[in-house]
DNA sequence: ATGTCCTCTCTTAGAGGA
């Protein structure tokens, strides 16, 4: 099975890429974060089309998740995270499908840090810590992915030098996903590839991309029952590059059936 | 501080978020 997660910077300006993407590369199921439209205006047929089903949690103007797959076979979860009934952001759906646990999510950015939006990433990641926990212990085959918003480590910074106190960067935030792994979670494309530069997404400022001045900050996690199954994966780089592209590019993994 | 892109509105320009 190929799963694919993609933040998309609004599907509504994405769709033609969106659409270009998934006919060229044809993942099983794709995750996508930052719908940035409201649940009527999720463009369903358009999907529909070109053979994907799928299940969303729209947002006005903000965040918005979706799980799309090649099958009528989405058993929708949840969607929102435990922990915190206050929390209207649209950032979490879970589903099962083809007996994987599949959560796609959206942390928070949390810049400026410090300050409450900061503050709101730390606790939704907490959330997000204690559901994951929760996933681990049930032994059940769960992938998580999305976009986290975290760079683990130096080497998924381009000049890591510079984001030290970035909400993405901070101490407290490598802290938060180091413990998130310290469950047994696996880092699917580092497990693949040790030591070497991956980034996911690349700023729309000064042509980070054609720089090369990227982030690595869209996840893949894995239970124990999935790692032995993982056989390959990677980033769709080139999307970046594309004509009216989303600042992330999508990102891959293939498991074995 | 700046750059760029996307969305929404007290809409065709500016603000907020990333």
């Amino acid at each position: 099975m190929k799963i694919a997660t993609y933040n998309v910077n609004g599907i509504t300006a994405r769709l033609p890429v969106l659409l270009r993407w998934l006919q060229e590369t044809t993942p099983d199921v794709a995750c996508l974060q930052e719908l940035k439209a409201p649940q009527e205006k999720f463009p369903e047929d358009a999907l529909r089309d070109i053979g994907y089903f799928a299940k969303w949690h729209g947002q006005k103007s903000w965040n918005g998740v979706a799980i799309l797959s090649r099958k009528d076979n989405i058993q929708e979860v949840r969607r929102a995270l435990p922990g915190d009934d206050e929390d209207s952001h649209s950032r979490y759906i879970e589903a099962i499908v083809d007996g994987i646990t599949i959560g796609c999510l959206y942390l928070p950015n949390g810049n400026p840090a410090p300050g409450p939006k900061f503050e709101y990433k730390l606790k939704w990641f907490e959330r997000l810590t204690t559901h994951a926990a929760e996933l681990m212990n049930s032994g059940k085959p769960v992938v998580l992915t999305g976009d986290y918003n975290v760079m683990p480590t130096e080497l998924d910074v381009y000049k890591p030098e510079r984001w030290g106190d970035d909400a993405l960067f901070r101490p407290e935030t490598r802290q938060a996903f180091h413990t998130l792994m310290s469950q047994g979670w696996t880092d699917a494309l580092r497990e693949l590839n040790p030591g070497v530069k991956i980034y996911t997404f690349w700023d729309y400022f000064r042509n980070a991309y054609g720089r090369d001045a990227g982030l690595r900050i869209d996840h893949f996690l894995l239970s124990p029952q999935l790692k032995s199954k993982l056989v390959d994966a990677g980033v769709c780089r080139d999307v970046r590059g594309w004509e009216k592209s989303s600042d992330h590019a999508p990102v891959w993994i293939q498991l074995r059936d």
